[in-house]
This record gives C-alpha cells, sequence and structure tokens, in this order.
DNA sequence: AACACTTGTAACTAAAATTATTACATGTAA
DNA sequence: TTACATGTAATAATTTTAGTTACAAGTGTT
C-alpha cells in the first residue's frame, strides 16, 4: 500500500506559503489550493507546528514557514506528519511459530534489513528541500 | 501506513524452504511456521511462482526454491508479490487547484522526488539476499 | 461589548485496503 | 476411487485513510 497523501500535501502547503506568500495563506485559501477541506488542512499544519516548520496562531489568518526554505527538508516534513512510525515502514508478520527456527527468529533477522532500506529512503528524502520544490514549481510554470 | 507484510511473509517462506529443505514444505506446513492461513500461503508463494523465484506444482506437496538463495535478493521478493504499485509507494493527493500556481506543478515536480527515495529503499533491498537472511537466522539459533 | 473571521480539535462517516477464512475446482499418486 | 495437495475466487472482519461537520477558543475591528 501507499504512504498517506498527508505527506504530499504537507509539501504542497509549504511550497504555497513561499509562492503565495504576500497573501494571507488561510486554512481556507490552502485547502482550495490541495483541493481538499480545511480542517484537514488545519490538521496537517497542525502537525508541521508541532514539529517547527511553520508559525501559526489560533485567530489569525495565515501561516508562515518558521525557518528558511532551504533548511527544511522532505525528510523533515516526512517525519513532521507522521505517516510512518519509526522502523515500521514494511511490517511484519506477528506471532510466528516459535518451535520453528525460522519462526522464532525472522522478525529479528529482517527487522535490521527492513530498517536498512527505510534508512536509505529517508536519507534520499534529506537530499532535498522544500527551496528545491519551489524552484522546480517555477521553473515548470515559467516554461508554459 | 505500512507496506504489507505479505512482503515479510514471503521472506519467510523462501528462508523456510531452504532451513526445512528435506522435508515436503506444503502449504499448511509453513503456514504453521508463520502463523497464518494455508489459502494465503498458496497466494503469495503462486505470486512467488511467476516471479520465477519458487518452483510448485498443483497437486504435488511442497514448494522449492528456483534458483540458488543467493541469487534471491530481497527486492525480487519485494517485486514480486507486488506490495506496492512501480512509482507509487508515496501517493500524491489527486486533482490539486489547476488555476494554481502550485496546484498545476506539485504532482510532476514531487513525483520524481518522491521516485528517487522509492528506488533508494529498493537498491538496499537488492544489497540482501535470501542466503544472508538464512544466514543470519541460523547465527541466531546457534547462539541460543 | 458585539461581531465577523480564523484556528484548534473532536467526533463521525465513507471509502479503501489488508488479512483471515471458507469453499471448491483441479491435479497427483497410491 | 480415495486421499491429499495446489489454485483461486468469494466473502467477512479489521484497520486505516480521507472527507465532513460542528463547535470551542482566540483575534481584531467597529
Amino acid at each position: 500500500m501507499s504512504i498517506s497523501s498527508r505527506f504530499a500535501v504537507g509539501v504542497h502547503i509549504l511550497a504555497l506559503l513561499e509562492v503565495n506568500k504576500g497573501e494571507q495563506n488561510s486554512s481556507e485559501f490552502i485547502a482550495a489550493s490541495v483541493n481538499t477541506n480545511p480542517a484537514l488542512i488545519r490538521k496537517i499544519i497542525g502537525m508541521l507546528k508541532k514539529a517547527e516548520l511553520v508559525k501559526v496562531r489560533p485567530g489569525i489568518a495565515g501561516a508562515q514557514p518558521a525557518k528558511d526554505l532551504s533548511e527544511i527538508t522532505l525528510h523533515d516534513v516526512y517525519k513532521a506528519v507522521q505517516v510512518v512510525q519509526e522502523k515500521e515502514l514494511f511490517s511484519i508478520h506477528e506471532n510466528p511459530n516459535p518451535d520453528c527456527t525460522v519462526g522464532k527468529n525472522i522478525q529479528d533477522t529482517i527487522g535490521p534489513m527492513f530498517s536498512a532500506a527505510e534508512q536509505a529512503m529517508e536519507k534520499a528524502l534529506g537530499n532535498v528541500t522544500i527551496a528545491d520544490v519551489v524552484d522546480d514549481i517555477l521553473k515548470k510554470e515559467a516554461a508554459q
């Protein structure tokens, strides 16, 4: 199965804050760009806020990035929106037979192997920043 | 969310074929080791068969690896059991607003970035073989 | 102070996917 | 033919995601 689009939406939100930085980026405005519900946007922004990636205040319309976008990586967003719990990208079947050599040891054996693959993926996400995303969006826009 | 345990079960099955190679590895026997249903095991073995990783024949009990286990990587199993469609590890929200600069371009921008991370993960899986898994299981077993 | 507007959250619904289970047709061999 | 195994479809149960509604709480203007 796929990783929740909450991650993609989180990236969308941060990119939008930059591209549309002159305006008031209310949850309703952002929801219109993402094409979803304002409540969902507020929920995701709340997660980004907890991870100290954006600044928002109750009652005041709009959100702002909490730091320079070249210092926020896709990995930061990925962690912030908690689409996957730590070391749980791959699920491993529970309760294999403890009376079987394979059943007894399989979890401890493949756990670290799966984690290594997960970390490789996360490392790749760490190589891209929101600034890169914004640059690419603007480049594509200019080419039209 | 997590990637289906079908992947972990696929690895379990292949490891079991080696560790228990003297015996008849019927779907019922394997199911007892994995602790699940024989029908599920047959379904997964069917996928491994289609990927030419195991040999099975209708009516005849037991399955065998189709090649040397040092030549079957976790990546092969991952692809065989189709837990994730090609380039779809990360889902991207559909129908963003085409009248918005970000909405119009976000999919094309983050798609390749997400794919790169996905490929990094798959590459890591390609570095480990079922033979490595079996070695580790036997090492852990001997240490007890 | 009243009003309009916004964020923060909880609760609920709907839709989708995974896993488990049942059933049975098909194939093999004694 | 009998016993047993695989192949596969259909269904149910569980879990998760995404979408929606509702409303309390915060802010600023008039």
